[in-house]
DNA sequence: CCGGATCCGAAAAGATACTG
DNA sequence: CAGTATCTTTTCGGATCCGG
């Protein structure tokens, strides 16, 4: 679809799918929470062409949520990072995980998130800053500006 | 990609993925939440193509997050409900929302989360479910089955 | 008018080979 | 390693048509 219509949309969801609408996008962006930086760590992992892969690393780079840095100079070498950005998506990542654990966990075992320093499992849960209260519980409604009935 | 070995791999953010990686799935699921049932809402409001639409709503039905219902007969006509497993989807996409505003946010004016019942403005943040913490202030590690070093 | 199905050109994905 | 070039195959998206 049109991504460039869609990063500038009225519509605040629409903007993070202009990233992440692409399956390729959030996974490079789950194994580089995962520590990962180097291009064949991703290939590998992923199982992905390398020319897609360049296009995606690419995008996430202008998009500001990977950043490039060279690493060596001879040879040369770079390394792709979260930025600060792409670090505050990690948690739509584990929400994900948790409904897709929830919803689609049959067959094999499932990975699993845990707290680095702890040690214990992580279960993601999407709440309302203000009121604490869990999202699934709350009768949502978004609002679009110039009022669009739905 | 190859969606059918998304939704059956081990990593829980993949199966997800299988739904979501597609921009206009989840551009559907936002229109569902919103009160939307009928194909050509759908269409009207995405302004997608009708073989596109067609092809999503049967994905997403087959996927358990919509459920096709008929509720005339004469004409024939269907609605998309989403199911319980496509409500609990919702969350997630706004948290979607809450990163889009932050980090792609400029330009025109965005739409908005509100409690429908309150009528105040929903702030969603991810939680780890036990400790209450803020996942984005976690060292989060993502744990594949079988040992797979990152 | 609603809910699609069909057809076709354009675009993107995927595999593979090759280069600095 | 980290990509690029090239080629084939698949999918997308727009226009149009069809049955109820």
């Amino acid at each position: 679809m049109d991504i460039d219509k869609l990063s500038s949309g009225t519509c605040a969801i629409s903007r993070s799918l202009a990233f992440v609408g692409d399956a390729w996008s959030a996974l490079i962006l789950r194994d580089a929470s995962r520590g990962m930086t180097q291009f064949d760590q991703f290939r590998t992992s992923l199982g992905i062409a390398p020319n897609i892969l360049s296009r995606r690393l690419k995008a996430l780079t202008e998009a500001g949520v990977l950043e490039k840095r060279r690493y060596s100079e001879r040879p040369p070498r770079d390394e792709y990072m979260l930025t600060q950005a792409g670090r505050d998506f990690v948690p739509i990542l584990a929400a994900m995980a948790e409904w897709g654990r929830r919803y689609n966990g049959g067959g094999s075992p499932l990975s699993e998130l845990v707290d680095r320093e702890t040690g214990k499992p992580v279960r993601a849960l999407v709440v309302d800053e203000n009121s604490g209260r869990p999202l699934h519980e709350v009768a949502l409604q978004l609002v679009m500006p110039e009022a669009a009935p739905g």
